[in-house]
DNA sequence: GGAATTTATAGACGTGTATCGATGTATAAG
DNA sequence: CTTATACATCGATACACGTCTATAAATTCC
């Protein structure tokens, strides 16, 4: 996953006839992808608010009403765009947020 | 479509136990799925880029490499979440961009 | 009114994805 | 070593979506 994003004014050059590459406009469309699924908002907004500001699992499998399996299947989404990360203590999975890569989708916006 | 957005922190309550309303998960997500497309980024830069910030339709098949009815549907769907506007001037219908709601979704990553 | 141009709509097809139940893997406790 | 708990992965299913061709609707010009 390319991480240096441009704003989508930089990647369309002033000749109407190049668009902007396909290639960036891919990576950018992976990443809001993977926020824009109202289960995953629903998540991310979660751990926001979590203490420590980080979830396990079965932190969220009973308010939101989905499967286990489910649940993993969108954290999963979310660390492939390092929008969250995971770290391992005991039985447990923390994931917490990646605000850095979170400010980076504001500036896509700004 | 809600206009209303809040932030992603607004939502989620202090109790864990309620999660963001789900309602206002799917608004928020329907904004952002309208965004999280490749082609519909490339059309957005485009329309940025182009004189007076406007385009028709029959400006972007060529450098989309895409027919003309799959170029309106991504039109109809950018306008569905009012991030464009359309404006008919004779023969041809002009898209223009809607800052005001593009600088809605930054707010939401801020 | 008829022809030409631009855009929209309808239908079809293939692909992607959200969800589940079932199962596998890893850590902790006894 | 066995059992229990937490999480990941697999396979299946149902639905959404991007794209195309074909066709309709709207506007302009003759």
């Amino acid at each position: 996953m390319n991480k240096n994003l441009l704003t989508l004014a930089d990647c369309a050059p002033a000749s109407t006839a190049e668009p902007m590459a396909r290639a960036k406009a891919e990576d950018i469309s992976s990443l809001l992808k993977a926020v824009a699924d109202p289960t995953r908002l629903q998540i991310l907004a979660m751990i926001a608010k979590a203490d420590l500001q980080e979830s396990c699992v079965c932190d969220l499998t009973g308010p939101l009403g989905l499967s286990q399996p489910t649940i993993s299947h969108h954290l999963k989404k979310l660390a492939e765009v390092d929008l969250v990360e995971k770290q391992r203590r005991g039985t447990w999975i923390w994931y917490s947020l990646n605000k850095a890569r979170w400010s980076q989708i504001a500036q896509l916006f700004a």
